[in-house]
DNA sequence: TATGGTGATTGCACAAGCTGAAATCACACT
DNA sequence: AGTGTGATTTCAGCTTGTGCAATCACCATA
């Protein structure tokens, strides 16, 4: 008989979803995520910096995955396309399939300001590092955050879509169509 | 002799502006701030619903004159102009002034990622609204949006550029660069 | 001048988030 | 058998943030 039940990490994320769904994200005290995960606290102190960092485990690897993928572009390719790539390989890698998952935890998020914040914080930190990786290229470091950033846009707008009950279209295939209205919108202008 | 010393909220804001520019965010307690502004915990949260707002008393100013701004202007300005207007008109009236302050706050939230987060949050926020604002001109939604969004991301670079040290050149004059950058990485896509 | 309402400030008690330090103890390795 | 590792736990404490009741100069009105 092990010490410990295995997977500590796991039964913390899902308890802490599981709650924030059925009663808000406020209303639950880590002490209760940690109960219902048969843990204490302190474990999930030990295991997360704070209550909110439960929700983004996965952040961390769609960063890696991103840039790697970036990295390994056609070094001809403009910036914005190396980007846009990047961003439709992990799409159907890592979120099409889950997209349940990740649609349950989308809807959590948005129900609160201080998780909205924490996701925004994640967004800023993988705009920088794209920027990195572009300016690394070669590209210049303006340059580069324009089309981190730009990228990041057109990615928000196709998420917004792909999350709408009753869309159909995958995320990697919304993705271009919010490139071309970012395209329109901008050269509209002037 | 009046019963309180006046301008609690504008001294609780200096008070909190100093601390944290000379010894960091985190360890500055509310307590500290109070008693340098000479009023209680207590009051603190009185006047500011958490400890971070403290640094963001503007933004509700900021937010109402772009919005304004936008609704003052041409109806058959396409939206992206509308919102560049009103971002150069409100760096001009607000920003531009205050040059030296606006600078060591962005330094103090540069320095701590809670506060970069509310930062984030507020931008969100304010984006949200220009799209809201765009939408009733007639715009669609989803172009509302992508046009607040890079709006904002070209307000962004040039922001970075201004407070640069040795930048001469006014935000005003920034702005509209950044917009033609921003244009050029995107049309250089396909 | 008297009177009573207003409202900014305060003290107190308490929940919840988060941290450092020390103790526990199954497991693996020797 | 003996020892070290490391995930977990307990505990004590600090800070943030909130609800509630009390204070008391100021002000409008009689």
């Amino acid at each position: 008989m092990p010490r410990w039940k295995p997977d500590a990490v796991d039964r913390l994320q899902a308890a802490a979803l599981d709650l924030f769904d059925e009663q808000g994200f406020e209303r639950t005290t880590v002490a209760e995520i940690a109960q219902r995960a048969e843990l204490t606290q302190r474990t999930f102190f030990n295991h997360f910096p704070d209550k909110r960092e439960v929700l983004f485990g996965m952040s961390s690897q769609l960063q890696q995955e991103i840039v790697s993928e970036i990295e390994a572009a056609d070094h001809d390719l403009p910036p914005l396309d190396a980007v846009l790539g990047a961003l439709e390989v992990v799409a159907d890698k890592l979120l099409e399939s889950r997209r349940d998952v990740v649609v349950r935890r989308y809807a959590v998020i948005a129900a609160n300001p201080e998780l909205q914040e924490r996701e925004l914080g994640k967004n800023a930190v993988l705009t920088e590092a794209i920027a990195a990786v572009l300016t690394a290229r070669g590209c210049d470091p303006a340059t580069a955050f324009l089309a981190a950033g730009a990228a990041m846009l057109a990615q928000q707008a196709a998420f917004q879509r792909w999350t709408r009950p009753g869309e159909t279209r995958t995320l990697r295939d919304l993705l271009p169509d919010a490139v071309r209205a970012l395209r329109t919108t901008v050269d509209r202008a002037s």
